[in-house]
DNA sequence: AACTATTTATAAGA
DNA sequence: TTCTTATAAATAGTT
């Protein structure tokens, strides 16, 4: 339709493409514009020209969105679907995951044991002492290292005491010499550690008290 | 174009209506197709008729996911972003509560101990004695139960031969009675538990013989 | 971007 | 649906 019949083929005149590209696309937006209205259609079109421009009709009651959306529906398929599946999967197991830890440490804090053997029972609680023997080693070895710096920080300040106390004449006999050290890195806690906690006697605590007093463990642990 | 010139608003005559759409539609994929040829250009035309007839062109060289990717890339948008950020977010919350039950059941099990205070540390101690003594609780209580159960058999047994021998003939003289009842559910496991069980001294054994034995805590606790 | 000769699309009818 | 055809619309080449 023009001044001649023209052959459906790639114009290779840049210039008469970019033309016949503008023209057309005119048209063919104006009859997608027409059918949508006459037919009451849902019609999506996108177009990007061979430099990259990029142009869109949509019928004016839809999103593209929704246009996609249908369009997958239409063809039974998902464009998405394996990165999506894939996504799904992970999130499956790591529910999964995450539920038989929740059991297994509920079952550590003697909780939900009625699902479990005599047999199950023994080796969990064989497990669980020998778990406890580990925490009270490292609570011992905690105590002693922090103990010992304890004892060096004080031989260390008696000593610098001692030394300031050779450096001072016979006038100055003022009782009060100064030497707490506050800026000192906050280790006031190590004589209270040393005295609770140094006898090997188990501590038997209201574990809501303990809760909030130690931080430890503090999720959830029903099933999601 | 046509015998007369129309308006252009809905057809209200449904017949009328889908022959208007199926003869446009023909016209404009020619249209689309005559395009992408002509000018080099992707197009992508989805339509769904008011029928929910679904009819598609998509330029030869290119896919509709392409296109999209496209599309989204020039308006700069993302049609699926609520979604997927909301499935990663869940993700991400998913693995971190993982790590850190992964981490409460490998201190629960004495590792990983160096990261604690030493309150943290007796907070600990404290709670896992107190599941010990749980664990250790039901675990009397189900060797309890299993031992009562086997004592009233074991009585039942008897009464049951008792009243057997009583029904004899003094003629009937031969000691072995037939009394062993094999089909009755398992339960040999019983005096195992028994012997080993019931003592209240601590058991400690490989704990790599437990896992294959007890068949408790098999997950990985590695950080993901 | 406008013009216009011509081709193409299609409305109405069969 | 499909074909026909008169006519409207689109557009190729030109200005």
């Amino acid at each position: 339709m023009g001044r001649g019949k023209i052959e459906i083929k790639r114009i290779e005149n840049s210039t008469n493409r970019q033309v016949t590209y503008s023209k057309r696309r005119n048209g063919i937006f104006k009859k997608a514009q027409e059918l949508s209205v006459l037919c009451d259609a849902k019609v999506s079109l996108i177009m990007f020209s061979n430099t990259g421009k990029f142009h869109e009709y949509i019928t004016p009651s839809i999103t593209t969105k929704k246009i996609y959306d249908e369009y997958q529906k239409a063809r039974g398929i998902d464009l998405w679907k394996t990165h999506y599946e894939r996504m799904q999967e992970h999130l499956r197991k790591l529910k999964d995951t995450n539920n038989k830890l929740r059991r297994e440490i509920r079952q550590r804090m003697g909780e939900d044991l009625h699902s479990l053997s005599i047999y199950q029972l023994r080796s969990l609680e064989a497990k669980m002492d020998e778990s406890l023997t580990n925490i009270r080693d490292r609570k011992y070895h905690v105590i002693k290292t922090s103990t010992d710096t304890y004892r060096k920080k004080v031989k260390s300040l008696e000593q610098r005491h001692g030394s300031l106390l050779m450096g001072f004449d016979a006038k100055c006999e003022d009782p009060q010499y100064g030497l707490m050290d506050n800026d000192d890195d906050g280790d006031y806690d190590y004589p209270v550690a040393l005295e609770n906690g140094v006898s090997n006697i188990y501590t038997y605590r209201n574990s809501q008290h303990l809760h909030h007093g130690g931080g430890f463990g503090s999720y959830d642990l029903r099933l999601a």
